[in-house]
DNA sequence: CGCTATCGCTACGGAATTGGTAGCGCAAGA
DNA sequence: TCTTGCGCTACCAATTCCGTAGCGATAGCG
């Protein structure tokens, strides 16, 4: 390990290189497509979280907070959360994937595939496969 | 709401857009970390993980998983796990993000900003910011 | 053959994050 | 004053993630 039992997730560590952080930022729930919803300017609070199927306020908030640090997004007093100008560019670099979703969805790929969701047991083995190892539960 | 209590998260319900998949799809942990992983070249098993800050191998087969579903990667006996086609179209859609993040690094604003992760009660309120709502307590 | 080494992958159990729901404090309008 | 809407928060249940241990199979070695 790097400097514990559990790794920092992203920040510098061992891996200074940006991409890695922003991997990371994009990774939570949410981030990406808040993002993308405030495409066509800016939204309130609450029409922002109507708009993401309905987030819970925590996340969202969460979500917000964690932009504006950094610096993606501003709250406007008068018209609500609006990107900045590194956040519209980043939604810019974001255009090829949209045009990359766009192709893949009509391949036999992009079908419903795998997007079925995590819904149940998604984390652990989970899945009713009883096929692998066994654990015979012994004491540690 | 739209179809009951709970919306589920992105298929079709109300937006078709495949970009929404895409951007949910991406938007579980690991997912972008480990296309990017992938970049150099096949990578077996074992090799991903300890790339990927040794995720949990759950976690880590369960992403590999929805990623073949989506037709994104295949294992290759001999090498490992890699990129499609698909992938690897995918891979340079978020080439645009790379450019991006090195620019925003190099800003104030990528220091380490909100980077500073979820870790400690990240999701609800949680914040030591007594300053809101107060919940008194009631009885439901 | 027996031993060691890897590989892909899985089963727990506990920790962390996310989702739901109810509501506060504030400001503007009726 | 009453009502409405806004940003945001608390609390708690439900998922999801992490950490660790290990299975079944295969390959190299003596």
């Amino acid at each position: 390990m790097v400097e514990g039992s559990r790794t920092p997730r992203v920040r510098g560590s061992r891996s200074v290189r940006p991409i890695m952080a922003v991997l990371d930022l994009l990774g939570r729930r949410w981030m990406l497509r808040i993002l993308w919803e405030l495409r066509d300017g800016p939204l309130p609070f609450r029409a922002l979280r109507d708009r993401c199927d309905a987030v819970s306020p925590s996340v969202l908030n969460t979500r917000l907070r964690e932009m504006r640090g950094a610096a993606l997004l501003e709250l406007h007093a008068d018209a609500g959360y609006a990107l900045t100008r590194e956040g519209e560019a980043l939604l810019s670099a974001l255009q090829p994937l949209h045009a990359w979703a766009r192709r893949w969805a009509a391949s036999d790929a992009g079908r419903v595939a795998a997007l079925s969701a995590p819904r149940p047991g998604a984390a652990a083995g989970a899945a009713s496969r009883p096929r692998g190892a066994r654990r015979p539960r012994r004491s540690p």
